[in-house]
DNA sequence: CATCTATTAATAATTGTTCTCTTTTTATTT
DNA sequence: AAATAAAAAGAGAACAATTATTAATAGATG
């Protein structure tokens, strides 16, 4: 059994064991963002989707992502484009957008200190606030709208 | 002359200084801005001037924004919520959101390490972005929230 | 297999924002 | 103090992303 299959039997278990019936759509969404590196958003997933399932809607993959939300298999970016980008890759890592093209990368291999549990803590007893996550964007302009 | 109507004459200065004309309506959004500290989006400015402004409408203040948002006199803020936030505040601080009301705060006197020169300079050598500017959002529950 | 219920697709409605057009205001020049 | 040209304001339509509604369909369960 490929490595690939293997992993979208493991969705299955998670979607399983919440109660959320596995369905080809969902599959198919969580696929397309497992296998992408460019942080879709719900049109680039739905023409991504077009070939294979011409009858999906957008409406569907609206509902799809958030139920992928709420089970914790995705999280959600907003660089404040427009419309919301998704990412399979749900650890807390930075990310880099283009404010000319909108186009959004992840930042590998950048020691970016903040953020660990003492921070955390400092954090809860300045503000009040109960923490639970946390996003850091850089913007700028990208290699390829360098002309 | 009072302190504040001498930050105003400043502002003043700025707009004209960039040739942008300086009107009632501008003072008015910029001066909430400066005298509010809960990140206003466009509604909540626009239901704020109401009563002294009764003929302002929604569309001079999205313009507004966009104005003072390009001479650098204010910046915005997008937590994710469907509408965007502004700030008076300029420089480059954290901000807190409330995932249950909305609601916006600054995180003050906490040392949020990231963000030197240098590592825009790493980020920039291992990206090929240029960078102009970050946002470091946490999210959580409020303590109004915490019923 | 039969039933029950969650999910889908299609469509309409909503919401934040932008655009277009006309009128008014501002800054500048008589 | 007019007159003038340019910029901005106001009203409302238009737009795009998202959400809600509804009727049909497909998984799950016994
Ligand atoms: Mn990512
Ligand atoms: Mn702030
Ligand atoms: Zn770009
Ligand atoms: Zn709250």
């Amino acid at each position: 059994m490929l490595k690939e299959e293997l992993k979208m039997k493991n969705i299955e278990q998670v979607l399983r064991s919440k109660k959320i019936k596995v369905t080809p759509q969902r599959m198919a969404v969580y696929s397309v963002l497992k296998n992408s590196t460019n942080h879709p958003n719900v049109d680039m997933i739905y023409k991504k989707l077009k070939p294979e399932y011409p009858a999906m809607s957008l409406a569907t993959i609206y509902k799809t992502v958030e139920v992928l939300k709420q089970v914790g298999l995705i999280q959600e970016l907003n660089t404040g484009e427009g419309s919301i980008r998704y990412d399979a890759n749900t650890s807390n890592h930075p990310h880099i957008a283009c404010i000319e093209c909108g186009r959004v990368d992840d930042i590998h291999d950048v020691n970016i200190p903040p953020c660990g549990g003492e921070l955390k803590t400092e954090i809860e007893e300045k503000t009040g606030y109960t923490v639970q996550k946390q996003q850091l964007y850089f913007f700028g302009i990208c290699p390829d709208c360098h002309k």
